[in-house]
DNA sequence: CTTGATATATACAGATCTGTCTGTCTATGC
DNA sequence: GCATAGACAGACAGATCTGTATATATCAAG
C-alpha cells in the first residue's frame, strides 16, 4: 500500500514534470493527490522540498528504468551502451512512463526554472548527470576503449543533444541520429 | 535613441533568462526598466506577448552574435562550423553576451516550462533551432558534404548536448569535447 | 476503551501576481 | 500657444500562491 508520501511526490512528479515546477501550484497537487494540505507540510515543510524529493525520485525511476532497458541487449557493454539509445526512443515516444509522456529531461528543465548552480534543485540535476556520465564510463573501460572516461563524456553529449533535440523542435528521431553516430564512436570497440 | 519598448524588451530578456519566465514577475521587469505598467500592456497586451517578444529578440541576437563569431574563421564552410564551437565556449564562460552570463539555451529553457509543441513560446523555439539547422546545412552543401542535412543534423545535435551539458552540469568544457567530436565528422570534408 | 499518531476539512493570513483605471506630466508638431 | 500622443505615478481589483491554525475524524496498539 502506497503512502500519502508516496501519493504527493508521485502526483507532483507528473504535474511538475508536464506543466513545470513554478507554474505547478501546490493547491492543483493537493486536488489531483486528494492529501490534505497539513499533510504535505507536514512530510515535506515547503514547495521547495517537495520539488526536491521529487527531482531525487525521478532520479531513481530514470535510471533504474534506463539500466533496465540498456540489460535487454545482454552481457556485452558496447552493445548496452547503444541499446541505451533505442532506449531513449522509447522515451521520447512517450511509452517509457505511463501517465508522464515526454515532456523533455526533469532535471535539464529543473536547471533551465533553477538556473543558479548552486540552488540545490540544480545540483541534484548534475548530480544525475554525472551518476549516467560514471556508468557509461564504467561500460567503455569494460568494453576496452583507450580512454574511458573521455569516450563517456562523448555518448553522455550525444545523450543530451538527442534529449534536447527531441523536446525543443518535437523530433524524436533525434535518437536515432545519436544513435548512428555512438555506433561510429564505439567501432573500434569489441 | 532606445524607445520604451526596447527598454522593456531588454529588460525582460535579462530577467527572463536569469530567473526563469513564469518565476519573474511583471513588477519586477518594470521596476528595474523604470517604465509605467501601462505603457507595457499598451506595447504587448500581455505578459505572455512580452515573452514571445522577448524570444524574438534573442533569437536575432543570439543567431547574429554566432553568425558573427563564426564568419571570423574566414570564408571556409568547414573553418566556420568549428569556429562554432570555439563561439560556444566564449558564450559558456558568460563573456558573449554582458550583463545576461549564461544560463543555458534561453529556447531550450523556455520548452522546458512551455513544454507543450502547441504553445506559441515552444514553437519560436523549435523554430529558432530549425533556422540554425538551415544554416548548418548550407555551410555543409558548401563544404561538398554527401548528405548535407543529415551532417548538418549531426553538428546540431552535438551543439545541443554541449549546451545542455555546459549548463546542467556547470562544464564549459563540453565545447571542446563537441568540438573534437565535429572535427572528426568534417575530416573527410574540403 | 483509551491513547496517540496520522490524516482530513476548512478557514485564514499575508504576500504576490496580472491586468485595469484614473489622473497628471511632458514633449513634439502645427 | 495649444493640441495630441505617449509615458508616468499610483491606487486598486481580483485571483492565486505559500504556509498556518484549528478542529475533527480514523485507526491501530496497548
Amino acid at each position: 500500500m502506497r503512502s500519502r508520501r508516496d501519493d504527493l511526490i508521485e502526483t507532483a512528479l507528473k504535474l511538475f514534470y508536464t506543466g513545470g515546477f513554478n507554474a505547478t501550484g501546490i493547491d492543483k497537487i493537493l486536488a489531483e493527490s486528494g492529501v490534505a494540505k497539513m499533510t504535505l507540510y507536514k512530510h515535506f515543510g515547503s514547495k521547495d522540498e517537495l520539488i526536491l524529493a521529487v527531482l531525487k525520485r525521478r532520479d531513481e525511476q530514470f535510471r533504474g528504468w534506463l539500466s533496465g532497458e540498456m540489460a535487454k541487449a545482454g552481457p556485452s557493454p558496447k552493445a548496452q551502451l547503444l541499446q541505451m539509445f533505442d532506449a531513449l526512443e522509447i522515451w521520447f515516444s512517450g511509452k517509457a512512463f505511463p501517465g508522464l509522456g515526454f515532456s523533455g529531461c526533469a532535471f535539464i528543465n529543473a536547471a533551465g526554472e533553477f538556473s543558479d548552480p548552486a540552488h540545490p534543485a540544480h545540483q541534484i540535476a548534475a548530480e544525475h548527470k554525472e551518476m549516467l556520465v560514471r556508468q557509461f564510463t564504467e561500460l567503455c573501460a569494460e568494453a576496452g576503449a583507450a580512454d574511458p572516461a573521455s569516450l563517456a563524456e562523448e555518448i553522455a553529449l550525444l545523450k543530451e543533444g538527442a534529449i534536447a533535440t527531441a523536446h525543443v523542435r518535437n523530433k524524436p528521431e533525434a535518437a536515432k541520429i545519436a544513435k548512428a553516430m555512438a555506433e561510429r564512436l564505439l567501432a573500434d570497440l569489441d
